[in-house]
DNA sequence: TTCGATTAAATTGCTTACGATTTAAAATAA
DNA sequence: TTATTTTAAATCGTAAGCAATTTAATCGAA
């Protein structure tokens, strides 16, 4: 019985340690290819996001990537002294500061357009298929989501 | 056709960023209860191995966890401090420091048995069914394994 | 046996993450 | 209006991660 509870404890079965190594593996594997713009993968989530929204409030940056300003502050920071964004406090509320891209940021987009692509190549492999890796995709996107409910909701819960 | 490449840099349909997302958020659930252990989520996932395996070298806890001696090495230390394991230079390979549990390291194993079953409860929902998340966790040890396979082929390369 | 390669940990330097707190502005209530 | 509360960023301290390098021990070929 309590034996039972123990045997949970091993690693292998664990779901959340595979999400972790699959994460550390993912972001390894584009490694090389942001090493040639010269940028990491959080800074290249928050580039996607100006890259599609062209403007953007740091919460809202964060509320797209759950990611808080202590994290995001400090990167944007270093966004903004390689030139790649601009920081700029609101004048109509000046709690909130707008992140935009700069034009060299703006560059950036065309030299990154081919990393999706390269990728998806390395999660393609004979032991996984597309269709199987759609369905993956569907059901992460829900384990997010319910997670990240869930973690929302205890932090409310606090207050 | 071009365009239809910028489309893939969108943020949602990034499988990186899902796992990205997925790791953070699944590590913030175990938060609240690693914290009455006063251990991090790395160390909970080093004590398992020990909890396992008794005994074992810093390289072969590196193995099982992909993680490397510049991340193991202070965080054993931190560990050794804590009182929960020993550190010990092995006597046939001076290379090899062996860590191993302290009295109390062992002790946790029962305070800690209850956590698999609480993380379990939050992933399971009303979106999310547990056959899903069998099918899930199949796909999902694959994918840790395809691509730590490119990653370690990659690195082997390089010499 | 000896010297060059390999291996295991450790070290260094930098960038996330994140809990907790602080600061300042805006919204709301009194 | 004034006081209170809420909100957005920023700040602080700590712990991962990891690329690159270093140190020391072992292995292996000449």
């Amino acid at each position: 019985m309590e034996e039972n509870r123990l045997k949970d404890l091993y690693l292998d079965r664990q779901i959340c340690f595979l999400l972790y190594a699959a994460s550390r593996q993912a972001t390894k594997v584009y490694g090389p290819l942001l090493k040639e713009l010269d940028i990491t993968y959080p800074q290249y989530l928050v580039l996607l996001v100006l890259w599609e929204h062209k403007e953007m409030k740091v919460s809202e940056i964060g509320n797209l990537l759950m990611l808080e300003s202590n994290t995001l502050t400090p990167l944007l920071k270093r966004l903004e002294q390689r030139g790649f964004v601009f920081r700029l406090r609101s004048n109509t509320d000046e709690r909130c500061v707008t992140i935009s891209l700069t034009e060299n940021g703006e560059k950036l987009k065309s030299k990154a357009c081919t990393i999706p692509g390269k990728i998806a190549d390395a999660f393609v492999d004979d032991s996984v298929s597309i269709p199987e890796l759609q369905t993956f995709q569907k059901t992460l996107a829900k384990v997010v989501k319910v997670l990240h409910e869930k973690n929302t909701m205890l932090a409310d819960s606090e207050l």
